[in-house]
Formats: C-alpha cells, structure tokens, sequence
DNA sequence: ACGCGGCCCTGGATGC
DNA sequence: TGCATCCAGGGCCGCG
C-alpha cells in the first residue's frame, strides 16, 4: 500500500498536528512488529518534543528533541491523529500528547517497523544504502545510466530497487513505466538515454501528481485522517483491464514476484 | 556480485 | 453460510 506518495501524505498530514507537541504517554498494546520495537521504546519517546516530520524512501522520520523516530509502514500500516481516536483491532502503538492528541500506529499485517536513534540519521541501516529522492536533481538520467549500466534485470524490478531511486513500489513502477511508453521487461541496461530521459521524467511526474492527489487506496490505505487517497481513480495500467488510451488488453504477470501491468499497444 | 524466490502476517475476495 | 485457497502495495535473507 504505502509508496513514497503515500507517505509524504501521511507525513504532511501529521506534522501540523504533532509538530512543537511533547510526548506525555506512550502506550504498547504489542510491542513487536516485522521485528520487537526497539528497547526501551517508550522510554526514548516518553517527555520527548517533536521538532520535525520528515519523509526519506518510505521511512517516516519523526526529529525529536533527542533522537530520531523511524517508522516505516510496511503494507498495511497507517499513522492516524486525532482527539477521540478509538483504538482499532490492530492498532499497536499509541502516543498522547501534551494538548491531547493522540496517535495512533495500526498495522494488520505487521509488515511495518519502527526505530529510535540518536546516532547521524544517515548512519542508520535501514538508510544507509538508499539511493536518491525521485523528486530531487539528484535523480536524473545520467545517474540512471550510471546506475544501470551493470543490471541486467528488467527496468520495472530496478525500478522497485531501493538502493536505486528511493521509495518507488509495485505500483507506481508500472505507471511510472507506462507514463514512459517503456516496457517493464526491457533489460535496465539495455536502455538507452533518450529512454532513460522520459522514465526520469515520468517517474517524478507520476509521484507527484500522486502526493497530490493524497495518494492511492488499495485495499486499505487511509491517510492521518484516516481517509483514503484518491490516486487510484488515476492508474492508467494498475489493475487495468483495458488501456485507457489505446483500447488494447492490458496485460498482467509477475515479475520477481510482483504483479505488473503494461499496455503492449503503448509501451515499446 | 547479482537476481530471484521465499518468507514474515492478516484480511479480503473468490470459489466450491 | 462456511470453509479452503489465493492474493496483496515491502523488504530482508539465502540460494544458485
């Protein structure tokens, strides 16, 4: 669920929200995750001020006024605010703060995790090989020719790659792909810069249309709000049976265990 | 070193 | 209606 758009909404939403607030309690209906939450959780949050939001890859990073709090969402995971917040099912990490607010972490499927840090940030090893922001200079065609030029997997697997550009899902790979007229199977280092030029394109073009959109609901996403994006209305191929532009079968298989779409009409 | 498959977990959709 | 099966947007690990 949650890709890089999905997050930046959930980090817009919460900040005004958490921004300049002091923790008062943190409550633990389960303590472990993908993996047990750190030790000493509660106490590294507890009497802590929230400085700062910030998104990096699909991390969340909450700056407290000693440390970093590090969430990442997994699949299924959603960080709600509110005043009357009833606890979920699944909700298993709550934080109150000191004009009453309370947050709430819910992850049916536990795929999500969460550190505190008070070492550099980008020290961190669920940080440290991430490659560039999509949205940044940084990321740019040179760079993908560069990066790509020993891959021999196909484009749509790279592109899902962290450690390549950050943040980019199953998802968005195949709009980002679709938006590029680039066939997922295509061998990353096989394409030339012309192409590489409109998937760098694309890619920011389609991330940032979806943060604008507050991002995509499959199944359950839902934002600090707890309201879904609205993203998804916009898939051209995702879940497609039909291209939208073209009228031809969209066609639908797996790659490295993904499920991935294309337009065999559009996309060469 | 690289690329891929398996796996962590739950819930929803589908099919019998 | 009830039960079994399959599938899902992420990312780590281990294998070949």
């Amino acid at each position: 669920m949650p890709e890089l758009p999905e997050v930046e909404t959930v980090c817009r939403g919460i900040a005004p929200a958490i921004v300049g607030r002091t923790i008062t309690k943190v409550q633990l209906w389960r303590a472990s995750l993908r993996e047990p939450l750190p030790r000493g959780f509660k106490k590294q949050l507890q009497a802590k001020t929230i400085q700062k939001v910030s998104r990096r890859a699909k991390y969340i990073i909450i700056e407290l006024s000693d440390g970093h709090w590090l969430i990442h969402l997994g699949m299924s995971g959603s960080v709600t605010v509110g005043f009357q917040l009833q606890r979920k099912k699944h909700t298993h990490v709550g934080v109150w703060l000191d004009d009453g607010m309370l947050l709430h972490y819910t992850d049916p499927r536990r795929f999500g995790r969460m550190d505190i840090t008070r070492a550099p940030l980008e020290s961190h090893a669920w940080l440290a090989g991430i490659g560039p922001e999509p949205l940044t200079k940084n990321f740019n065609a040179k760079y993908l020719q560069t990066a790509l030029k020993n891959k021999t997997m196909p484009i749509k697997t790279a592109l899902m790659d962290a450690q390549l550009v950050a943040g980019v899902g199953n998802i968005y790979a195949s709009e980002i792909l679709f938006l590029a007229k680039v066939r997922p199977q295509t061998a990353a280092n096989k394409i030339r810069p012309p192409r590489l030029e409109r998937i760098v394109t694309a890619t920011k073009a389609v991330l940032k249309k979806a943060i604008a959109s507050g991002g995509s609901t499959l199944k359950d996403f839902v934002d600090s709000q707890g309201e879904p994006g609205y993203f998804q209305t916009q898939w051209q191929v995702y879940a497609r049976a039909q291209c939208l532009q073209c009228n031809a079968a969209i066609i639908n298989f797996k790659q490295s265990g993904r499920m991935t779409y294309y337009c065999p009409r559009c996309q060469k």
